[in-house]
DNA sequence: ACCGCACCCTGAGCGC
DNA sequence: TGCGCTCAGGGTGCGG
């Protein structure tokens, strides 16, 4: 489940493969609910333009575009960007990797979850886009042309203070990890740093945001950038659908504290974490060191 | 304005 | 061995 910390890493490691590099063809799957800009028009207007630029808004990737358009890709749940050295057999399910002959294993072959297929001049290796649930997003946007998608993000998770924290908690009477994963006010957080930020901080998650007070809003930002910024460091959280765009395992998953850990003993003081669901998410707790 | 919930999708895992 | 059910969840949009 990509949140911030897989989305950086998926753009750093995407980056040389694609800025500076011209399009010299797409290849699309048929239009379906991951298409917010239609495969046709999707394919028309990216045919020919170079590459300028990667960067990042929350959870989505942004590639600016020779010309001004605008390219944006949110990887959903189960969305992966990656180049063509990566390795089928990390990048697929068991059940499609035991199906493959080994020479299929060495590269990659597009498949049915394929659904972008970039070619470049120059002789520059393909890059894919695969999505198996398409929870993913694919949306191109003209020069200076917006999105009310884009335009709700609020601040982004790396950079949140407890002073903004505190602020907008003010009169909201959701649980706080409810809070953490609108992205209206913040941004990149998802259901695993959501739980690991607020174990750190010490808050409960079922706890009503306006309750939340000024020191455990700097608690609960600093842990947020901590959360976010190690996971980064390690290559993100691989414990379902995740793999890097080379097709390796990220490292967090071995640093989690609480997520999945149902029944395990608390890290920190031994007493089993427990699961409940909150604003339909599984939620993960220590009923001991959260109050 | 705010909040809870249904929905989009597919594969894994489980019970029978 | 195989079928059918449930669950996972990011984000949108609707109804209360």
């Amino acid at each position: 489940m990509p949140e911030l910390p897989e989305v950086e890493v998926t753009r750093r490691r995407i980056e040389p493969l694609l800025v500076g590099r011209r399009i010299r063809q797409l290849e699309t799957t048929g239009d379906s609910y991951l298409f917010l800009t239609s495969p046709v028009q999707l394919r028309r207007g990216l045919r020919g333009r170079r590459v300028e630029f990667l960067g990042r808004r929350g959870k989505y990737l942004v590639s600016n575009l020779e010309g001004g358009s605008r390219l944006i890709v949110h990887l959903g749940m189960t969305g992966q960007l990656f180049g063509a050295g990566a390795s089928s057999v990390r990048l697929l399910s068991a059940t499609a990797r035991a199906s493959l002959v080994p020479e299929e294993q060495r590269g990659f072959r597009p498949d049915a979850h394929t659904h972008l297929h970039f070619r470049f001049e120059d002789g520059a290796p393909d890059v894919y886009f695969r999505d198996v649930r398409k929870f993913g997003k694919i949306l191109l946007l003209a020069s200076g042309e917006s999105h009310p998608r884009l335009e709700r993000l609020g601040a982004d998770a790396l950079d949140v203070t407890g002073e903004l924290l505190f602020a907008a908690t003010r009169g909201r009477r959701v649980a706080i990890k409810s809070f953490l994963l609108d992205q209206t006010v913040v941004t990149g957080i998802g259901n695993i740093y959501a739980d690991e930020a607020l174990h750190r901080a010490r808050v409960r998650p079922t706890r009503r945001a306006a309750r939340v007070t000024r020191a455990e809003s700097d608690r609960i930002a600093v842990e947020v950038r901590n959360v976010l910024e190690r996971a980064i460091e390690t290559g993100g959280t691989s414990i379902r659908d995740y793999v890097t765009p080379d097709g390796s395992d990220g490292g967090f998953q071995d640093e989690r504290r609480v997520y999945a850990r149902q029944g395990e003993p608390c890290l920190v003081c031994d007493a089993p974490v427990r699961r409940i669901v909150v604003g339909q998410r599984g939620t993960h707790y220590c009923p001991r060191c959260q109050r």
